[in-house]
DNA sequence: CCACGATCCTGCTAGC
DNA sequence: TGCTAGCAGGATCGTG
């Protein structure tokens, strides 16, 4: 599941390989769904021929700048962008293929289909609704903001608090189950009942999760591949998700899972206790 | 205003 | 061995 870690190694490796300044010669739409808005033949016609000059990052959007336009890709679950070779083999849910000037391919590929591209018009608009209502960048978070939403969601968990992108834009449940371990936080705690302290440590794991998953260019468990198509390392650093009845790394007490916000959610019942 | 469950989708896997 | 039901979850939508 691609969130900030992922999808930043993806803009990386993109502009690494040498994506900025190509030019997208031709557009193949080989499944519409991947495609948001306009309709395809829009699409295609609106893209071609325009030049990517850079890629930006958003909480979880891509945003290809692209002449003028900006060309807005989420990956949701099993969203994969990555540039190919033009003789590479297809890989089976390939839906969208720019061709470039260089002759290689910028391909999209995703399993579950959840994900795909938003070609935004030109004054902005038809973007996803979802990025305008973005919340601010982690690194951008401060303790204001925090300690705001506290007391205005009083009443509930923590964890959906951090998987709410109009409060913080980026994480999604491996790294807001990952953060709340590091700052010893039971997922299901309301936010009304956090101290101010507790608060600082929540902020500080969301943080520090980030950054480290960043430093080994995400979590691959099966699908997660960055713009040359290769893994995450972050993986073997994880400390709950994923972890279930294995010795927590800081206590050895097994790591538990259970369902918060409706999501499945690991933590720690010895690092993270339920009440206070 | 906020929370919660259903929905989308396919591949994997636990269980019979 | 083979089938099926259930699970995985980001974001959206309808309901309470």
């Amino acid at each position: 599941m691609p969130e900030l870690p992922e999808v930043e190694t993806v803009r990386r490796t993109l502009l690494e390989g040498g994506l900025a300044g190509l030019a997208i010669v031709a557009v193949r739409v080989l499944h519409p769904d991947a495609v948001h808005w306009p309709d395809t033949a829009r699409f295609s016609r609106e893209l071609q021929g325009r030049r990517i000059d850079g890629v930006r990052r958003r909480g979880k959007f891509l945003l290809l700048d692209c002449g003028g336009r900006t060309l807005a890709c989420h990956l949701r679950m099993t969203g994969r962008l990555w540039l190919s070779a033009a003789q590479e083999a297809h890989l089976s849910h390939t839906h969208v293929v720019l061709e470039l000037s260089d002759g290689r391919e910028l391909r999209f590929r995703d399993v579950r289909r959840f994900g795909g591209f938003t070609l935004m018009e030109p004054d902005g608009s038809m973007g996803p609704p979802l990025l305008a209502r973005l919340g601010p960048e982690p690194e951008e978070l401060s303790l204001a903001d925090l300690a705001r939403a506290c007391s205005r969601r009083a009443g509930s968990p923590v964890k959906s608090l951090l998987l709410d992108q109009a409060f913080v834009a980026g994480l999604g449940n491996i790294y807001a189950d990952e953060a709340l371990h590091r700052a010893g936080v039971h997922p299901g705690r309301t936010c009304g009942s956090l101290s101010t302290q507790e608060q600082g440590a929540v902020r500080r794991g969301v943080r520090t999760v980030l950054r480290e998953a960043l430093r080994h260019r995400g979590t691959t468990f099966l699908d997660f591949r960055d713009g040359a198509g290769e893994p995450g390392a972050f993986q073997a650093f994880l400390r709950v998700y994923g972890r279930e009845g294995l010795p927590c790394r800081r206590c050895t007490t097994p790591i538990a899972k259970t369902r918060i916000a409706g999501r499945g959610t690991h933590l720690c019942p010895r690092c993270q206790p339920e009440g206070e």
